[in-house]
DNA sequence: ATTTACATTAAAACAATTCTAAACTGTTGA
DNA sequence: TCAACAGTTTAGAATTGTTTTAATGTAAAT
């Protein structure tokens, strides 16, 4: 552990997101979900909410903006690219093998940059766009 | 035009945002704002929404997200990229010149790219990540 | 064992957005 | 020209995702 109390909500979350070979995403309301179904545990929203942003905060888990209606966090916390597929509303890593090194050539002036993400909205073909 | 009314709201709204030589980002609030404070004008939140989710389905505008609690459109509806600033929520055009094309390797089965975009989050030195 | 600081909880509060149902207004075509 | 219709606007209510509150509970330190 670090800095943080390892009470039997968040191992039940930890179970949950860390347990899984595979990173995943997931919404709060999905690993919500997932704790009452799955676990049959029954867990406050204030402390999912609770935990997931201390776990963010520590680095454990990433927030990911595609739509602006919710919230998606990733368990894959290292920088990468994402497919999204439009037909679905599904996130799927894109690994850095599969996209070259994007190149960029200008700043802004005192910043430093933090991270550098792709997003490829992708659809089958006979969708209309956006 | 093409397919909407020219009502005194939409004209207003149009005025705030094509008669500007640059093209800009903003939030319903933003826009909601300009329209009472430089336009003294009352347009009802509604249809701001309304309005503007309308000339999004025809392609006048751009929706962005980069954090999930507010929708930031576009009046640059052509494929590009942009800085976040994190100090600021500021967001800031990237010209296209200023970013090598980016070359994806991979692809989802039965689905089509629908654009390519990223995001360069940046933050003056002094501060914390994401 | 007691204390203390951190966690959990249900419920209320909140903010962004969408819905509703009634009133209104461009546009069409008699 | 004017009625009629479909598309628009509106205020307010409803909804959704998230955060806050204040009381209660619990892991860890003394």
């Amino acid at each position: 552990e670090s800095g943080l109390r390892p009470t039997r909500q968040r191992l039940k979350i930890c179970e949950v997101l860390f347990s899984p070979e595979k990173t995943f995403h997931f919404t709060i309301n999905d690993l919500t979900k997932i704790i009452e179904d799955k676990l049959s545990e029954k867990i406050s929203l204030a402390t999912v909410y609770n935990t997931i942003h201390a776990f963010k905060k520590k680095g454990y888990l990433k927030e990911i903006s595609i739509n602006s209606d919710k919230s998606y966090f990733d368990t894959n916390v290292t920088e990468h690219h994402h497919f999204f597929d439009e037909d679905t509303n599904e996130l799927i890593d894109c690994s850095n093998d599969d996209i070259d090194s994007v190149n960029i050539k200008k700043n802004i002036t005192g910043k430093k940059i933090k991270s550098v993400e792709v997003l490829i909205k992708v659809a089958s073909d006979n969708q209309n766009q956006k």
